[in-house]
DNA sequence: ATCCCATGTGTACGACCGTACACAACGATA
DNA sequence: TATCGTTGTGTACGGTCGTACACATGGGAT
C-alpha cells in the first residue's frame, strides 16, 4: 500500500533539484520549482529540507558522487607506468565533451561554495577525494597542483568559450608532474 | 551637448551594482537594490540597463579594470630576470589577503560567465589582458597555463577554506615555466 | 513661440518567492 | 476501540521582483 512514510521521497526531491539546477541554474532553484519537478506538494520539500542550502548540499554531494564515478570509469588511472598527464587530459576531454548542461550543473554547484559557506565542506570533500585518487600516482603536492591546473583549464573552456585542446592540456599537465620514473620525487614545498 | 545624457548617472549605477554584488552577491542584485544603493529612482536603472545582464557586463568590465590596476601595481612583473613564479605567487597572496568581500566580488562576477553567455566575451577580454601581460615574460602557451593554474589555486583557497600558501604556489608555478633563461622556448603545443 | 520627441521619473500590476500554520492521515499504544 | 504523536499536505500571507506604462521635462527643429 501507499505507505504514508516514503523514504524514496527524499531522494526524488534531490534528483529533481539536480534537474532544476541543470536546466535553470541555481538562480532558478526554489522550493516551488523543485516541488513541481519532483511532482510532490510544496510542503513536502520544505519538510525534508528546511532551507535551500540544505538542498544544495545534498545535491552537490550527490553530483559529486556521480563525478567520482566518471573518474572511476577511467580505470587506467590506477595503472602505474601509463602516461598520467595524457590520461588526465583525456578524462577532461571526455567530461567536457558531454552535454554542456551536465558539465555546467556540476561546476555551478561546485563554484556555489564561493558564496555559500555551507557548501565548502562538501566542495573540500570532493577535492580531497580526487586528490586521494591522484596520490596513488604522484606525491600529494603534485596531486593538488594537478587539480588546480585542471580546474583552471576547465574554467578557461567554460568561461571564455574556447574549445578544449587535449594536446595542450597534456603538455601543461606534464610540466607539473615531476620528472623521474615512479613519480614520487622528494619535494621541498610545504605539504598540507 | 546632449545635456540630457548623463554619463555620471550611469557610472553611479554601475558603482552601486558593484557594491551590491560585493555585499549580497549576484543573487541579491536587482533593479531595486541597485536603485536604492545608487539613490536613484527605480525607473532610472531600468532605463540605463534594460536587463540585469547588461548591468552585470558593465560591472564585470569595471571590476576587471580595477583588477588590472592591481596587477599593474606589481610593476616588477615587467622586469625580466626576476623570479616570475615568485612574483606571481606574491601577487596572488596580496590579492587574496585583501578583504574577502572584494575578492569574492571579482571572482563571482568572473564565474558568472559560466551561466551567462553575455558575460563570456568580457571574461575572455579579462583573461586575454592578463595573458598579454604574461607574454612579455614567457611564451603564450606558458602564459595560458599560468593563468589556469592561478585560477585553480584561487579556487582551492576560496572554495575549500584552506589558507593560501605562497611557497607552495611558487613551487608549482615554477614547474609550469619552462627552464632556460629567456623564457621563450620553442614549444610544439598548438597556440591560441 | 510652438511643437516634438528623446530622456528621465513615479506607480501600479501580476508573478513568484519563503514561510507559517492549520489540518489530514496513519501507526503505535493502551 | 479510543487516543496521541509523527509524518505529510494544502493554503494563505507578506514581501520582493521584473515590467509596463502614463506622465514630467527640456532641448532642438521649424
Amino acid at each position: 500500500m501507499a505507505r504514508r512514510y516514503d523514504p524514496e521521497r527524499r531522494r526524488r526531491i534531490i534528483d529533481a533539484a539536480i534537474r532544476v539546477v541543470g536546466a535553470k541554474g541555481i538562480a532558478g532553484l526554489s522550493h516551488r520549482s523543485v516541488a513541481a519537478e519532483a511532482d510532490v506538494p510544496l510542503g513536502s520539500t520544505t519538510y525534508h529540507f528546511k532551507t535551500l542550502d540544505e538542498l544544495l548540499v545534498a545535491a552537490l554531494r550527490q553530483a559529486g558522487e556521480g563525478f567520482a564515478k566518471v573518474i572511476a570509469a577511467h580505470g587506467s588511472l590506477s595503472d602505474p607506468g601509463t602516461d598520467l598527464a595524457g590520461e588526465l587530459a583525456a578524462l577532461l576531454g571526455d567530461w567536457l565533451a558531454g552535454d554542456r548542461t551536465g558539465v555546467e550543473l556540476e561546476y555551478e554547484l561546485y563554484l556555489a561554495a564561493l558564496r555559500r559557506p555551507a557548501l565548502r565542506p562538501v566542495a573540500a570533500e570532493w577535492a580531497d577525494g580526487v586528490a586521494e585518487l591522484l596520490t596513488r600516482r604522484t606525491d600529494p603536492v603534485t596531486a593538488r597542483a594537478l587539480i588546480a591546473l585542471m580546474d583552471g583549464l576547465c574554467l578557461q573552456v567554460l568561461l571564455t568559450d574556447v574549445a578544449y585542446d587535449k594536446e595542450y592540456a597534456r603538455e601543461v599537465l606534464a610540466r607539473v608532474i615531476p620528472e623521474g620514473g615512479s613519480g614520487a620525487r622528494p619535494v621541498d614545498a610545504p605539504g598540507t
